[in-house]
DNA sequence: TTTTTTGTACTGACCGGTCAGTTCAAAGGT
DNA sequence: ACCTTTGAACTGACCGGTCAGTACAAAAAA
């Protein structure tokens, strides 16, 4: 028995989850066996079973898990912001850094968060909704709060570009890692804040 | 014997690739049974392999088929706008529109395109990759020449920009055909256009 | 002692791909 | 007009391999 932070138990999960994420997210959920899954975690098939009731359930809780660090990397950034007396429109663009720090650090959960999201009629679907509705809540929580301070203009529709403001970042930051990697972080987060700014066609 | 337009053996692959985007959209490519797509296209499992060499092939030709009929959409739309003597960013506007329509036409394929793209060591890596970068060059060509013609600022990164939008445009939509179905397109063009002219937190 | 992990062996369902045989419309012969 | 042949297109039963999940005794950890 273990009675600290991290039991014997939450150290294979966090394994697991480890192993897990970078499989799924190259080959997708089918594709990967659970066999691979133990092996690349150095552990015993049976192991997987007894920490988790199913491949699925490992999945699901893989997702909880990933999606509770980025709601908590979001919110923490915008707070920071606050607490150093910017504007609304400047916790928006630590946020987008933040995300992009994100996923600079855990591209393979944000490949398959993406890849999962629309599909339809799968298991996990009721978990990936509550879990994109945390995420997106987030950006417009800050939106909305800019309104309400006058910070941005009443005519725009909250739940909409909160979600384009995600999916911009969600996919500048994957095409950043796939397809342009000599760039560096800064290049990406300046180009996308350019955007958000309007200086792109701004008026 | 046949020798028009239409062949029999252009039919079979249409209803094949009808049925196979709409259930790999679904679930996945792994997930999906060749017996499934055979079912669904009311065709024998033969046929599939009389047709396609396999089940990749046959995935990796729908996916050129897909993308085809999108870049063709997203050309034609930019060039219309400037038939119509509209500026630059009017093009990227009207190409805003294009692209949404497109997925509201064919969201399967959308769905299925941003599930794939970004996975790595798969077969059809290298198809997607050619086949992303026609997409993407389209939006690059546009930004380019708006930036030659003074209408954009010298200070946009291309490249990253163009990214940036495309990836937009697929979010915000699927976001839309999945999360807030009751929306019309208008509303989602219109938020999307909003970002694009900078009146979201525009100076 | 209780919890957790190991490793091996097994099962049964499922699935990609194959292949011998069928269908049928057009071409060619009479 | 009436048979015969040809070959592209299609069919579906079948085979061999794969994989999620189970079983369980023994070891290691706590």
């Amino acid at each position: 028995m273990e009675s600290s932070g991290t039991t014997r138990r939450q150290a294979t999960r966090q394994k697991l989850y480890e192993a897990a994420v970078t499989l799924i997210a190259e080959k997708g959920f089918s594709a990967t066996t659970v066999d691979e899954i133990a092996e690349r975690a150095g552990v015993a098939k049976g192991t997987v079973y007894y920490n988790f009731k199913s491949k699925t359930e490992l999945f699901e809780e893989l997702l909880r898990h990933g999606v509770g660090l980025l709601t908590a990397s979001l919110r923490s950034a915008a707070e920071e912001s606050g607490e150093r007396g910017g504007t609304r429109v400047e916790a928006l663009d630590a946020m987008i850094r933040a995300g992009l720090a994100f996923i600079d650090r855990y591209p393979a959960f944000t490949q398959l968060y993406v890849a999962e999201l629309w599909r339809t009629n799968r298991a996990w679907q009721s978990t990936l909704l509550v879990v994109r509705q945390e995420a997106v809540a987030v950006v417009e929580d800050v939106l909305r709060e800019a309104v309400r301070t006058g910070e941005l203009s009443e005519e725009i529709d909250i739940p909409l570009t909160a979600a384009a403001l995600v999916g911009m970042v969600l996919v500048a930051a994957l095409d950043w890692q796939a397809f342009q990697p000599e760039r560096s972080i800064d290049e990406v987060h300046s180009a996308l804040s350019l955007l958000l700014h309007g200086r792109v066609s701004g008026h």
